[in-house]
DNA sequence: GGTAAGTAGTTTATTTTATAAACCAACTAA
DNA sequence: TTAGTTGGTTTATAAAATAAACTACTTACC
């Protein structure tokens, strides 16, 4: 994928619709929970908590887990590492969508 | 993925880095053979055979195969279907990169 | 108290998808 | 003739997404 016309390889961590609606989302926000980012993604909590995983590794958000009394509360944010990797994702798939600037 | 926010479904078929890129050059073209394709994405032939499949038998290209004497010489081309969706490809991934317009 | 139902999530298994490896057939050149 | 190249397809493997099952706690009701 690399060496080609105009299209540089996009990042595959945000190249996957869930991980990239959490990161649009984020993006957006100081931060945000588990339960919202479910909501507002439509995600089940399964495969939620499974990207939020990839996406905190990669070390482009971060999730920090809290108790609310007895009963956990995972609120996520996007990091600087994130903002970057989200800014370089959006100017690459310009490339492949004909969209200047 | 459905009733969230402002982040509407996208295309799976088109949501696949090599598939993109095809449709991606296809759009700005008349024709392409298998070899250009090949060369411009930087993938390897079975991978882009199987994905030329794909959009071919959902209708986004057409595929014609000849013969140059007994070797085979394939080209492809974007129907008004891949057309269509790739434009709403483009509008739907605006909203995940707050783009705007 | 006991049990049914709901919330907040994780772990694991299954399915789907992408990718690579192996292959077929023809051609080219030594 | 055989070794390498071109133009692909088919098949096997690796990786990813998704769903199902599960843990742990809470609330409501009888």
């Amino acid at each position: 994928m690399k060496g080609g016309y105009m299209l540089n390889e996009l990042d595959p961590l945000l190249h996957s619709e869930l991980r990239l609606a959490v990161m649009s989302i984020l993006i957006g926000v100081e931060e945000a929970d588990f339960v919202y980012l479910r909501e507002q993604t439509n995600a089940t909590a399964g495969n939620l908590s499974v990207q939020l995983d990839k996406l905190s590794t990669a070390g482009y958000i971060e999730v920090r887990k809290s108790f609310k009394g007895k009963m956990s509360h995972t609120t996520c944010r996007i990091t600087p590492v994130g903002i970057d990797a989200f800014a370089r994702y959006v100017d690459t798939i310009k490339g492949y969508l004909h969209i200047s600037g």
